[in-house]
DNA sequence: CTGAAAGCGCTAACAT
DNA sequence: ATGTTAGCGCTTTCAG
């Protein structure tokens, strides 16, 4: 049963020295044809890439990282696994990885920033090429200041990592694309007064954060441009998922107020909303009209559908994976934050006469 | 402006030199304690653990790797990232590797064999530890033996490098865990015959995989055992997802056949053949009933709520793990195929009493 | 129980 | 244009 144990493969993978004797030359000739580090005379070039194809040779990543200080791969970190959020725009990132040669790997934080650390820190030390990180430190923290001074100077071998903050600008001297979070807000929470509700409550995104305080000032600027009263009762503040909209929801239908339109920081609450307006028998939207925000695919599926904001996801990948390149080539460019602007979706749950669209793309 | 260009930050990273030499002892006893290798004194343990803090020394998990051949990371293949089945999966495998302190990398395939087969080397050269695959290789096809082989005979400097299959067993060589599609299946177009239909169309999965096929067969069995004839035409082949269900529900629907029931190879189709039937005026569950199978999320969303298999994801992900662990402790076990049984789920798409339950998990 | 030394596979000065 | 060689940071025989 075990004489087999002689099979740890006698066939050791071919190193750069087998292309070298097969080839008749020094190694770091084949290491320069591989690279293009260095002209290379044709003759030898195809001797060399002869003696690759004939070995089936593999550059190996790990010894080539060790002296070079890069890995060819760049890798994502975004805090929740299970959202629904992000595949789109990991999609995208792929795309353009997969393109420029990269290979890409995603990595969960689950929404703790000492977990973010340490994965930063790790993929710092695997010679990552470049990062893309929806992070979850608030800039406004004092904790987190740390963090971002470190991401900024991130290095390996003396050259820097390029970091690309996703969905917020943790800080104006790191490259990032966001969305106009405030104006898309705002324009929600307009075409909700242009329907002639007037008692709009809203249920926020986590206020810690850049982005959930954003979208909250659009909505009071759009009170404050229609003239109507911003009243603190009409706000309640969820933490994303679904089931704290449907909580706030039912914390707003608890309080002693007239409430003829909501607002949500995210499809996601919006959607909890919905469900707690209907267990309360309001009718969507002729009693209560709902908005949402960034257009994931659930926004579709619900009856009513879903209005909301939505948010350029595949752009967002794309953007972002140039910018890294850009820095590639030029590490003292100067910081892009790319803000891209949200295009309001209408649907069943703001205008009832609105047919309701089916999202095609595979889920 | 650049007058910092000697920013390449001259304290260079902590080597195990400086650990060695900072607490006066040669590096290989710095190894030996870092990695418990070998017996070391406990005041030498302890005058290099000091050292250690001290200078904040991390290994390099690049020059070990090249040394030892593994990396401590794991990482998952699955074939669409814009798939909500993998989440909760991914999440359990997070934990799991976590706990046992190893990092995890996730990687999509695109559902392209030559993608997998190409990441799988990727891997393998990166020294990866264990591989979880969800493979879009199909058994039955001989291009894809080859494949399989490598994937059995994985190694690194020696040693093997466990594949775990997810999803569906590619070999009996292989840990594998599985769920009972058959079975599943079976109960679920058994619930719709006590129903008392008999009408029962199906949207099979791709039948060029073994999961597919599994859970027609399901189908056709529980047809079988309730005397009900199997007609050809009450079958149609989609691709997974909601738009090819609606697709398939379409054509079924312009057959010249009478349909009082549905059953779907994944909830994504059946979903997509709700609407399909909403378009054409049919009453769910009244005029016909439907079935979907994994309970995703979105299941519980649509109106009326879709009763399904539930397949335990998250179960999957911690066998699967420990299914790695066995392995890595004793390369010789016997490969185990763990098969979980799906739970029926009964929702409104099928019986009009039930309260449709509310999926709180965040997505 | 401890340490010296030989590489792991590759890149990049530095020679030639 | 090509080759020689010194490591990158670590693990692991092999001696002492």
């Amino acid at each position: 049963m075990n004489e087999m144990k002689t099979e740890k493969n006698n066939t050791r993978a071919p190193g750069i020295k087998d292309v070298a004797r097969e080839a008749n030359v020094s190694i770091s000739t084949v290491s320069h044809v591989l690279n293009g580090t260095k002209a290379v005379s044709e003759p030898l070039r195809k001797r060399v890439m002869e003696a690759v194809n004939e070995l089936n040779y593999q550059v190996d990543p790990i010894g080539r990282s060790l002296k070079s200080g890069r890995s060819h791969s760049v890798a994502v970190l975004f805090p929740s696994i299970t959202s629904v959020f992000f595949p789109p725009l990991l999609k995208s990132l792929q795309k353009s990885a997969d393109q420029a040669g990269y290979s890409l790997t995603v990595h969960s934080t689950s929404g703790k920033l000492e977990k973010e650390k340490a994965q930063v820190q790790a993929l710092t030390a695997q010679r990552i090429d470049g990062i893309f990180v929806s992070s979850c430190a608030n800039s406004h923290d004092k904790k987190a200041q740390d963090y971002i001074q470190t991401l900024k100077g991130l290095h390996n071998n003396g050259h820097r990592i390029p970091v690309i903050c996703l969905e917020s600008a943790l800080d104006s001297a790191l490259d990032s694309v966001v969305v106009n979070d405030e104006q898309g807000s705002e324009q929600a929470v307009e075409h909700l007064i242009q329907l002639g509700r007037k008692n709009i409550a809203y249920i926020a995104a986590p206020q810690s954060y850049a982005m959930g305080r954003a979208r909250t000032r659009g909505y009071v600027s759009a009170l404050k441009k229609a003239d109507i009263a911003f009243r603190k009762q009409y706000i309640a503040e969820g933490d994303y998922t679904p089931l704290s909209g449907y909580q706030c929801m039912q914390e707003l239908l608890s309080r002693d107020i007239s409430i003829d339109a909501v607002a949500a920081g995210n499809d996601q609450m919006a959607i909890g909303a919905m469900r707690a307006l209907q267990e309360a028998g309001r009718k969507i939207p002729e009693d209560v009209a709902i908005f949402g925000y960034n257009d994931n695919f659930p926004a579709s599926l619900v009856r009513p559908a879903l209005s909301t904001i939505h948010v350029p996801k595949e752009e967002m990948g794309t953007f972002a994976f140039d910018l890294f390149l850009r820095r590639l080539r030029n590490t003292d460019a100067t910081p892009s934050k790319i803000q891209l602007t949200g295009e309001m979706i209408l649907r069943g749950s703001t205008d009832p006469g609105i047919e309701t669209d089916w999202i095609l793309e595979s889920w």
